[in-house]
DNA sequence: ACAATACTAAGCGAATTCGCTTAATATTCG
DNA sequence: CGAATATTAAGCGAATTCGCTTAGTATTGT
């Protein structure tokens, strides 16, 4: 089958911080939001002046860290935002402010 | 002069993200916030299995990144936690959610 | 002054990361 | 079917990371 491998993290705050902490990454994840939450592998890459299989790597690893969700359509596919995981990190921060409100 | 070196990182999120990324470097900083938001480096080592001077490292990751400040008090060596810094990251993921407000 | 305490510094090896390149796969169009 | 398009897979080398260990420095107590 061509599922892609998923290998469980142990520890899901790792894989997201780890994501979060290349520029690239972070510029894909901040490309795809103002573009309306998705786009194509395509697309992407096309924002990056390196190899566009370099950008599919990083999209390999934001999807890993579950950042990213992603959908064949047709020959192209299609990558989007997944929020929630953002919004977990979000708030592992938050417990660290004194206006902790959630 | 003894000054630490702390060479200015050009994108501010990524030494705070790689921070984050180490599991160690997390349990230091839940650690201090529940001690209070200081503690020095001995107690911090305390809480680990591995070898302190390894922890000696980690805490010079997240000083560099400007999650935890430092003072020198006699011969112990207080860290305390920088929360401006993570809320500086809380804020950015904040952007990427309906509800962001600040 | 000397020993003890509390650290930081520096260097080593195994593992991981990040760019690259070459190759493979899957889908669509003519 | 065969060419074109869109994308993933796999492997390479340089750089970085993370544990370790050995060594060095600064402050305190006797």
């Amino acid at each position: 089958m061509a599922q892609r491998e998923q290998r469980p993290r142990v520890d899901a705050y790792e894989a997201v911080f780890a994501a979060l902490a290349h520029a690239s990454r972070r510029k894909v994840l901040v490309t795809i939001f103002f573009n309306g939450g998705s786009m194509t592998a395509g697309e992407i890459a096309a924002i990056f002046e390196h190899a566009w299989q370099t950008t599919t790597r990083h999209l390999r690893v934001l999807e890993a860290a579950g950042l990213l969700t992603q959908e064949r359509r047709g020959r192209e596919r299609i990558y989007r935002i997944e929020r929630r995981r953002l919004e977990l990190v979000r708030d592992w921060l938050s417990h660290f402010s004194k206006t902790t409100k959630h």
